[in-house]
DNA sequence: AACTCGGGGCA
DNA sequence: TGCCCAGAGTT
């Protein structure tokens, strides 16, 4: 897909979501650091009910340790993965203290030495956070990349290399919400909802779902 | 590449 | 009920 086309298929899908609820309603790299560690193989509003709960206890690293993995459990025991999740947020706000200030580092090493934070976690802050040329991609993203034509590849790496050589400058940071939203709500990975997507028009998936019933 | 963790959402 | 999910870590 020509750059002109995703940057058509990325505006299309900009503010066109019907359900904006998302991790990144959070723009504080912590908060949003803290939300896609415990996001993994979970569900979005789930996820956030969890989040607004913890934000409201501790929303500092300091405050997070003094919680402690007992005090962090007991928020977040309606999500899966619960237990490993309540250790990686205390732990990784241990190293936040001591060994970076107290702040989230502006450093993709930095972070993916974190525990619970690999590859996409970190590329979620670095870009979301700190708008810096970055894309996370996960299942959605991956998805939409192969399924549109924006950006195809067989490993996640590919389609993440791909998302950032189109995507417009200035439309990169927003992307990740957009691509998201649009996945979790229309380019689903059964019975995608083509009939209602605003960026059908530039989409080379050739197989279009009809409106149904 | 193939496991494991895990409760909630949804068909 | 059964299957999937905004992954990461280990083997």
């Amino acid at each position: 897909m020509t750059r002109a086309a995703v940057r058509g298929f990325i505006e299309a899908i900009s503010g066109a979501n019907p359900e904006p609820e998302s991790e990144l309603e959070y723009t504080d790299p912590y908060t949003l650091l803290c939300a896609v560690v415990m996001s993994a193989q979970a569900t979005d509003v789930s996820v956030n009910k969890v989040t607004r709960k913890l934000y409201a206890e501790a929303a500092t690293p300091a405050a997070m340790v003094a919680l402690g993995v007992e005090g962090v459990a007991r928020h977040i025991r309606s999500i899966g993965l619960w237990q490993a999740k309540a250790r990686n947020v205390v732990e990784l706000s241990r190293i936040l203290v001591e060994k970076h200030n107290g702040e989230v580092p502006h450093d993709r090493a930095a972070l993916e030495a974190l525990p619970g934070v690999g590859r996409k976690t970190a590329s979620v802050v670095l870009n979301v956070a700190f708008g810096e040329s970055a894309m996370a991609v996960d299942t959605h993203i991956f998805r939409i990349g192969n399924r549109t034509g924006i950006a195809p590849g067989t490993t996640t790496r590919a389609v993440e290399d791909g998302l950032v050589k189109r995507i417009p400058p200035d439309l990169l940071r927003h992307s990740h919400n957009w691509l998201i939203l649009h996945g979790r709500y229309i380019c689903k990975a059964r019975k995608p909802e083509c009939w209602r997507c605003p960026a059908v028009a530039w989409c080379l998936c050739k197989e279009k779902t009809p409106a149904q019933e």
